[in-house]
RNA sequence: GGUUCGGUAGUUCAGCUGGUUAGAAUACAUGCCUGUCACGCAUGGGGUCGCGGGUUCGAGUCCCGUCCGGACCGCCA
């Protein structure tokens, strides 16, 4: 060992001692008589002195060091006479006796601060100045302890973690796959799985119970702060079990990564079916720090005149809680939210209900005041609400209101990143109609079991159909979602039917699956959780970046090591293939 | 594939309706300073205004194209 201890643990008990420090230059501060050196390693900072009246030679030696220098130094502990108390090491400093320069380094790019003045771009290029900053460390700090904590709690039960192949088969269901072509076999393509899915249940053909995996996956498709083309998940299965076992077992692994990591203690998860969380909320990961239900308002304000209203499939309202106040000015930037072209709504409509009691609706010509007192009643709103109001095609203005009411919901700061709420969704649609291509797709993947009470509809009505299948939302993030799965050749064979599939796809694409199901395939199911989201979750960003080591860009590009690149022709050549650009 | 915002010193940014030699902060360098901890003070160096084209007497500024980055829509079983 180099040194004998880190920066981050001297203290006044250690006055006195010899110590060997070893670490980075965060930043050296000259006086002329004497040079103070913050001493930065991963466990914290201490105060290193240089005195010229002690010994000139070294101080002036000092005085040369840069930022980011990395240096060995002996010395003993002692008392400041000027303490800091905003650092742990604040009471002490070492009076330098031996300077070794171990290394040293050229000015970097972006200060290695708290708060950096680097940009992402810059960050991203020499992650690895980034990854010494104390806020990015802390996330990694926090990523692994969930890690460790999601394998206690799975240990406990009996887990266990079996790994699953990275070079399997193209499926066309679902996400893009990555590829890999195959030299051995040209012509031929590995792909990297979008999720072991099909291995997990094969462990549960195979007997293994109960299996989970931290493990990465790949999606070949366009990215957003959350996504990255690859991710990590908690991929967990279990045989011989229903629903509601797969629901306790899971409840109780993000309640104990809530207790242990966060210091929280949640309560029981509410559930809600996918009906109702679209019906109420326009969304299927509803954020339930706030209310602000949807309420349906067309059999108060159809055939009144209100020709947008009269035309309407479908018109709901919102009730944001003291806003009466809102001045015009606020009123129109809300329009202008909802009429962004991502958004789509043609426009709002709202009603003050004044704390005077008066009603003021942007339709007033339309609406007596008796009539918008029938709106305000049934939003539940009182004097100082504002109700704001969208109508169209049904599917559209649900949309468009979820996404006014989480704008209203950061205005009014009810989505505070330090509260967590968390539930279920269940009883997902099975099917949703791919208008396209013309056929029936699988909503979570084609292995979802439908709900019993519902199997007798597949032939009838397969859009009728519900999963039984359950997602997790913790604050509008989806962290978590599966499903009891299908363990049934002849249902499986059938469900692959219903997505088009022919009996000799369905064998091409899935036959070691349908073969399996042939020799004892228990019941089983199981849940995969997005792992770098519920790090940026506990971690209270929005972005999943901060909480991978090495992230990738929004158009996927790993600019540090600058990938992907073109390769050689001659393994171009090896591998058979011929790029034509 | 689309929408939108941005690209100016090492870095983060300002730069108005086009008009002298493009600024600030910070970083960096040099000097002074014995209790700093965002040390202080003084001095200094540092720019292909992303790239290409156009309009104009004149473009960092306006227009077109293009590249790069961010956010979002589509996409993400």
């Amino acid at each position: 060992m180099l040194r004998s201890n880190t920066c981050g643990e001297l203290t006044v008990s250690n006055i006195g001692n010899e110590v060997i420090l070893c670490g980075w230059v965060q930043t050296s501060r000259d006086l002329g008589g004497m040079t103070f050196i913050d001493l930065r390693d991963r466990y914290g900072i201490t105060q290193l002195v240089f005195n010229m009246e002690v010994n000139s030679v070294l101080c002036l030696e000092a005085r040369k060091l840069g930022r980011e220098f990395v240096l060995k130094v002996i010395g003993k502990v002692a008392e400041r006479s000027n303490k800091n108390s905003k650092i742990p090491t604040g009471d002490i400093e070492i009076l330098v006796e031996k300077l070794e320069v171990l290394n040293s380094s050229i000015t970097p790019p972006f200060t290695i601060e708290e708060q950096t003045d680097g940009g992402d771009d810059i960050r991203m290029k020499y992650r690895y100045l980034d990854l010494r900053r104390n806020v990015v460390r802390a996330n990694l700090e926090l990523r692994h302890r969930i890690a460790i904590e999601t394998r206690n709690y799975l240990d406990r039960l009996h887990f266990l973690e079996v790994e699953t192949p990275v070079l399997i088969k193209s499926t066309p269901e679902g996400a893009r796959d990555f590829v890999v072509p195959s030299r051995m076999n040209q012509g031929q393509f590995y792909a990297l799985p979008q999720s072991p899915q099909t291995f997990k249940q094969l462990l549960m053909v195979a007997g293994f119970d109960r299996y989970y995996q931290i493990v990465k996956c790949f999606r070949d498709e366009d990215l957003r702060a959350d996504r990255q083309p690859e991710f990590t998940q908690i991929d967990c299965e279990m045989s011989f079990v229903e629903r509601e076992d797969i629901l306790q077992t899971f409840e109780g692994m993000i309640r104990h990564l809530f207790k242990t990591v966060k210091g929280i203690e949640l309560p029981e998860l509410p559930r809600i079916t996918y009906a109702d969380a679209m019906k109420y909320y326009g969304c299927d990961k509803p954020d339930i720090r706030f209310e602000m239900k949807f309420v349906e308002l067309n059999e108060i304000v159809k055939n009144k005149g209100f020709k947008v209203f009269d035309d309407a499939e479908l018109v709901i309202g919102i009730n944001a809680k003291g806003c009466s106040e809102y001045t015009r000015k606020q009123l129109d930037e809300l329009t202008e939210f909802v009429k962004k072209p991502q958004i789509g709504a043609n426009g709002m409509v709202y009603l003050k209900y004044n704390l005077d009691g008066s009603l003021k609706s942007s339709v007033d010509k339309f609406y007596s005041a008796e009539e918008l007192k029938k709106w305000a009643d049934a939003c539940g709103a009182k004097e100082g609400d504002l109700i704001l109001l969208l109508a169209g095609n049904s599917d559209k203005t649900r949309k468009a209101m979820n996404e006014l009411r989480l704008e209203m919901g950061t205005r009014l700061g009810l989505r505070d990143k330090n509260t967590f709420k968390c539930l279920w969704v269940v009883d997902f649609p099975l099917l949703e109609f791919g208008e396209d291509a013309n056929r029936w797709f699988a909503m979570h993947h084609p292995f979802t079991s439908p709900l019993p009470e519902d199997i007798h509809l597949l032939e009838s009505d397969p859009g009728k159909i519900r999963a039984n299948a359950y997602d997790m939302v913790i604050n509008g993030v989806e962290v978590g979602g599966g499903s009891i799965r299908i363990h049934n050749k002849q249902l499986q064979q059938q469900m692959f039917g219903i997505l088009g599939f022919t009996p000799e796809e369905a064998q091409y694409q899935f036959g070691f699956l349908l073969n399996a199901f042939e020799y004892g395939a228990p019941p089983h199911g199981g849940i995969a959780f997005g792992f770098d989201r519920l790090c940026s979750l506990f971690g209270g960003s929005e972005s999943i970046r901060d909480f991978i080591a090495f992230p990738k860009n929004n158009s996927g590009r790993d600019i540090m090591i600058d990938a992907p690149s073109l390769i050689h022709q001659e393994q171009l050549k090896e591998l058979g293939i011929d790029i034509k650009i």
